[in-house]
DNA sequence: AACGTTTTGCTAAACGTTTCGTTAGACAAA
DNA sequence: TTTGTCTAACGAAACGTTTAGCAAAACGTT
């Protein structure tokens, strides 16, 4: 690969002179600036970004940890924020942690060695996980869907309560009340909040709380599957399961099917996060729906803030707003059995 | 951020010694491979990877140019990729083109400009358009999903005319006659080659090609969809439909649900592509399946192979076998009105 | 004691940029 | 002519590593 110097010799400059013509970092004379150009082309000269990154001591590069590109919610979450990494050169590198600490920890190193100049993640831990991970002063770093309330950093999230709130009351006004809850992992911020929202809705009309009704799906699709059979074989099945990702839905609408039971004539479900095929297979299901590309969007623009000293200070916390799309999965309860 | 030079002062030793112990990469007396340990931790250390990069003329990165993360076809092959990478530590630049010429090569000079160590993609653009675009001994690349015949390069794809023509002949068996075809981008290798099955079980069977019955769709969910609708208003409406991927799919089923029609009762319909959902909403969707995950573990693995030197010589191309994948989609066709 | 040989660690030169400080030349004013 | 002020380009020192080559110490052998 030719260097600057191959250039500066067949140009008959010094490498500062292709330096400055290149960055325009230095006044140089029309006629050189000529010259250098030729010699670029001539000896087909790429710059190299490492040596840049290395003097510079900026990578152009941002790290994105998430638990699993499959999931079509942070699909979308991505390519908000490549998008808008992609507007400013800035290259991204992928990182999936499957809800694993551990894997996430080796990001993060990896990623702090390779010097990316920002981070944008979803972390797969508790608060207590990340004592001392984030020391004063490294390079910025938001939170995106979940927060770590003990790191003081940047998040974007979403209404969890309000939205799943919105949902079971939707569930209770078309008569159901035995509403049943399939649940995330339980360390993670999302989770919690979901079931706050679904325990708001409840204790709002005076429903009592019923631990049978609320299983784990570990925010997996086997997860939700197993969570769902469990419900279904209890002997006062839920007439309305809630479940509180799209992964978990899929396992539940696999258990429904299984059962040979009908949605929403037998059993209502209604699930957070919305994907694209939702709207046009059967039955079609009502969600609450997240602004994920939004949310992608508007966490790399608080990332770009802080690199570019427009945004500084206190760590804000953005919280987008979800809405409930009603489809065709809700309905009135059936008749109760005598 | 603390150098080698901090830690080799607090341990007492010199730069040489440190780098040594760090890589293990010259004999080091126990007691002071133990004294710069020490030294490590108190000053907090970690190495700067891109200065390593510099030197080391390797960047432990790939590079990743596929048309977008959100199409779940993608998706699968990622986490193919990005499993195999990140057990040998590599990290994986993401970068989609939305099947833009322009894009990807932007792109494919931001990751010569990083330096990457090899390159997986899914050429958005034509055969012509790569010409002089790869030089020999580049760093190496390999296609995957689609190849472009004048860049000699690895390549891993699937048996798209076998896929296509087994889909086909499976509608013909179940007595369809006018079965429509909504394609792809006409650029794109897949196209052609699933076309080219589409055509094969036809003529095998001496049915005539009604252009009529073929409409390109761009590969998008609104192409898919106007393709469909278009088909639909025929007056001699096609009784089965066969979409050439995944997303122009969706497309289609929101035109026949949009048009009232009853899948596979008045429409059998079938497509490229299997997605996680497609087999638990209604109706359950026939598909040719590709291995897609394993396709992205192979793309990797031909690399690595490639950078480790124990593969070399000729283009490989792996061709992977899709299934298809009988679900409820497709019926036989409605008795013909007289 | 003198001499090889091995062991162990160090010095210094890269890697390919950016950039600070300098210089050579041109020109104007004294 | 001298002096001073600009301008345009350059030389050389970083940035933080790895590594080839070297030297000093340690050891065994005669």
């Amino acid at each position: 690969m030719p260097t600057i110097h191959d250039v500066a010799r067949a140009a008959g400059v010094s490498i500062a002179t292709v330096s400055a013509t290149i960055n325009q970092s230095a006044y140089v004379s029309p006629a050189l600036q000529e010259r250098v150009r030729r010699a670029i082309a001539e000896v087909a000269y790429h710059p190299d970004g490492i040596a840049r990154s290395l003097k510079k001591r900026s990578t152009q590069t941002l790290g994105l940890i998430i638990s699993d590109i499959t999931n079509p919610f942070f699909t979308a979450l991505i390519r908000g924020i490549e998008d808008r990494a992609n507007a400013k050169g800035y290259a991204l590198i992928l990182c999936n942690t499957d809800e694993h600490l551990e894997k996430e920890r080796a990001y993060l190193r990896l990623l702090r060695s390779r010097r990316v100049d920002g981070l944008i993640m979803a972390p797969a831990g508790a608060t207590g996980d990340y004592d001392g991970f984030f020391p004063e002063g490294r390079s910025p770093l938001v939170f995106i869907d979940r927060k770590i309330s003990s790191v003081p950093a940047d998040a974007v999230v979403v209404d969890n309560v309000g939205g799943a709130r919105q949902v079971v009351e939707y569930l209770l006004r078309l008569g159901h009340r035995r509403i049943a809850a399939i649940t995330g992992l339980p360390h993670i911020s999302t989770t919690h909040e979901r079931i706050q929202g679904y325990r708001q809705a409840l204790e709002a009309l005076g429903q009592p709380l019923d631990p049978d009704l609320m299983r784990t799906g570990n925010s997996r699709l086997e997860g939700g599957y197993q969570a769902a059979l469990a419900l279904l074989r209890l002997s006062r099945r839920p007439t309305a399961i809630f479940a509180t990702n799209n992964v978990m839905a899929i396992g539940l609408m696999r258990a429904v099917a299984e059962q040979g039971l009908r949605c929403p004539e037998d059993l209502s479900v209604a699930c957070f996060d919305d994907f694209e095929w939702a709207s046009v297979f059967r039955p079609r299901l009502t969600t609450v729906a997240q602004p994920t590309y939004d949310m992608g969007a508007k966490a790399a623009d608080l990332l770009f803030a802080r690199l570019e000293g427009t945004l500084s200070g206190d760590p804000q916390e953005v919280v987008l707003s979800p809405s409930l799309v009603i489809r065709d999965s809700c309905a009135a309860p059936p008749r109760e059995d005598p």
